[in-house]
DNA sequence: AATCCGGGGAG
DNA sequence: CTCCCAGGATT
């Protein structure tokens, strides 16, 4: 040991590993050493927490088991596979991605950073993830588990949101790994920080670590990391249109290629701007999202969702065609959609409930653990 | 550097 | 309710 740094650095790595070796949880992704699946388990891992995503993960990999089936689907099955999971750029990019996969490296997930860090969807995080677990490489993955774990293990006082931070995160990360078994050490923290160190009510009695933690030698581990309070969000309104054809049809629109919830199918309808009225701008927005003109008719009920940046009370009338023909105005796409249409669409999880309120019976089906859809939620 | 981008779990 | 989650892209 040259100092005092790096017997630290090497005391935790041998901790770790054999902790991990011992308690490490057992999840779908880490029976294989394919790098296909553990890219796909690493996007659909941001900003989701684990018991979320593993029965997407079952369902993904049997509908699109390698490269070269999801790199030639269409995009509609790919959101449809990704449909309540959240986050619908993750799904584009992995699609954009494995198009670029197959087409210039030859089907293989690249395996140095330079490459794999121009995929669309590839940051700084999941590169060292895939690089460190698929491939062995010696990278941090300094997620959100890994930098609360370095926070309260160094006694960090300065906001974790702080971009400066952060940097000195990702360096003092990048000094701990080490050269063997990376992956492993990658992963060991996300379990400590998943199971142990986590962000309420910190375990430091079963932490393997405890003992080089500087949080707990000075009875910080509750306060720290320090983070910012988060903003109130706004509350917005929104109306959609139930506009039926002779044979009942419902009319559904397709959500522009960018933006919130992009390629996904909705209700015609939209924003409500601030003190205008419903009726009024419902036919408006479907106006404008069409060119047909509607009369609107009766209240249908609605239902509350929360986005990241908004709160959102969506409201339904049924909605009767006066005249013109519809035109992918401001959507992409529109169509006429039977019970079974709507089931077999991507829709997000607002456009479920909705059509739960206008259509019982039809509402959205969860999956289970192991991927297959369940009768009822 | 700020903002956008979902949905669900835990307390 | 609030906070957080195996973050990345865009502006």
């Amino acid at each position: 040991m040259k100092n005092d740094a790096d017997k630290i650095k090497y005391l935790l790595s041998r901790r770790l590993l054999a902790w991990y070796r011992r308690n490490q949880r057992s999840l779908p992704w880490r029976k294989t050493s394919d790098p296909y699946r553990i890219w796909i388990s690493e996007i659909m891992l941001q900003q989701t927490q684990v018991d979320t995503a593993i029965p997407y993960y079952h369902r993904f990999l049997k509908a699109f088991p390698t490269v070269f089936s999801l790199a030639r689907a269409p995009l509609q099955d790919v959101l449809k596979s990704w449909e309540n999971l959240g986050y619908y750029s993750r799904a584009r990019n992995i699609y954009a991605a494995a198009k670029v996969i197959v087409e210039k490296f030859d089907g293989r997930i690249p395996d140095h950073l330079e490459a794999i860090k121009t995929l669309p969807g590839i940051g700084q995080y999941t590169a060292g993830a895939i690089l460190s677990i698929a491939y062995g490489h010696a990278l941090p993955a300094v997620d959100g588990n890994v930098r609360r774990i370095l926070c309260r293990l160094f006694a960090i006082r300065n906001p974790l949101d702080d971009a400066q931070e952060q940097k000195r995160l990702q360096k003092l990360a990048a000094s701990l790994i080490p050269v063997k078994h990376p992956g492993d050490f990658n992963q060991a923290l996300m379990d400590l920080g998943a199971t142990i160190c986590k962000a309420k009510n910190p375990d430091c009695s079963r932490c393997p670590v405890a003992g080089h933690c500087q949080a707990r030698l000075h009875n910080l581990q509750n306060v720290l990391p320090i983070t910012v309070k988060t903003p109130a969000i706004p509350h917005r309104q929104a109306a959609a249109a139930v506009i039926r054809n002779s044979k009942g049809m419902l009319l559904v629109v397709q959500r522009p290629a960018s933006g919130l919830l992009a390629s996904l199918w909705k209700l015609p309808g939209g924003f409500i701007k601030s003190g205008e009225d419903m009726e009024n701008s419902l036919r408006h927005s479907v106006q404008e999202e069409l060119g047909i003109s509607v009369r609107t008719g009766k209240y249908l009920g609605s239902v509350n969702h929360t986005y990241t940046h908004f709160r959102l009370t969506l409201q339904t009338h049924e909605c009767r065609l006066l005249k013109g023909n519809p035109n992918p105005l401001g959507c992409q796409n529109w169509r006429w959609a039977s019970p079974t249409d709507l089931q077999n669409l991507p829709l997000s999880k607002i456009d479920r409930m909705i059509l739960a309120v206008i259509l019982p019976g039809a509402d959205s089906k969860k999956i289970d653990k192991k991927g297959k859809r369940l009768q009822r939620s």
